[in-house]
DNA sequence: GACGATGTTGGCAC
DNA sequence: GGTGCCAACATCGT
């Protein structure tokens, strides 16, 4: 479910309330939500300073002063302040002046010590790089290209769909057949996307909410994903949706030409 | 009730 | 390097 805008909210949300904080305990309710790591975050988290809350990409990067905590939400994983524990809650973070928990209903998310996998992962996609000129190194179909984090890191399936809208490309393209002016103009175009959706605190489609537990709004102003049958708002040609990459793909066959 | 789809990623086979 | 399939899991719509 969250992708950069709506992982960028819960951080912003995140910073001012957990900086300078210390974790007093740690409860991992299913160890499943751990991994790539063999510390135990009931021993290890005691004790830490909470230095600065991060991102990159899609994944949350508590910096202690001991290491790094990295979180990523998965499809369904949700972070709360002073929240009731539910039949879905896999963690628990105590801290000196409240509680933090980790819910998530389907366990595709995780939470490791360490920072190792970031390192994987292409640029954050609002960064200062030009990441335009890495997507025309690959022969996959564009819509693939955007969705791989080591390419560039923070589009999902929503917003790879969106921002080929804007940019009038159709998904299937081969993303080293794309001039440099359009993959310029199509990164300068997922920019402006992604801070839009920041600004309306992400796009809600069934369970994403912020630490408070509100929805964002940006699903509202969504124009490809979501609208399969519902006519263009360029073109009024109704919009298809297809499968590509194995993922469900919309977009107007009439503005965005092969 | 069964079936298929759902915003993510990682691993593996080819 | 790219593709396709599977796995993790629960819920919801048809």
């Amino acid at each position: 479910m969250p992708e950069l805008p709506e992982v960028e909210t819960i951080v912003r949300e995140l910073r001012p309330r957990l900086k300078g904080r210390r974790v007093t305990a740690a409860d991992v309710l299913h160890a499943r939500i751990v991994r790539h790591s063999d510390i135990d975050l009931r021993d290890w988290l005691p004790g830490a300073r909470i230095i600065d809350v991060l991102r990159h990409g899609k994944f949350i990067l508590l910096q202690l002063d001991k290491g790094w905590l990295t979180v990523h939400l998965g499809m369904t994983g949700q972070l709360r302040f002073e929240a009731p524990e539910t039949v879905y809650t896999r963690a628990v973070l105590q801290l000196d002046d409240s509680s933090l928990l980790y819910d998530d209903i389907r366990m595709f998310g995780s939470i490791e010590a360490g920072r190792k996998r970031i390192d994987q992962l292409g640029p954050d996609a609002l960064a200062r790089d030009e990441w335009h000129v890495r997507l025309l190194r690959h022969k996959a179909p564009i819509k693939a290209v955007l969705l791989n984090q080591r390419v560039v890191a923070g589009i999902g399936n929503i917003y790879a769909d969106e921002a080929l809208f804007r940019a009038a490309i159709h998904p299937a393209t081969v993303a080293r057949r794309l001039s440099k002016a359009r993959a310029n103009k199509l990164e300068q175009l997922t920019r402006d996307l992604l801070n839009e959706a920041i600004d309306f605190r992400g796009s809600s489609i069934s369970d994403y909410v912020d630490t408070e537990g509100r929805r964002g709004g940006f699903q509202e102003r969504h124009q490809a994903y979501g609208r399969e049958g519902k006519p263009c708002v360029r073109c009024a040609s109704p919009i298809e949706k297809s499968f590509l990459a194995q993922r469900g793909t919309h977009f107007c066959p009439n503005c965005q030409r092969r």
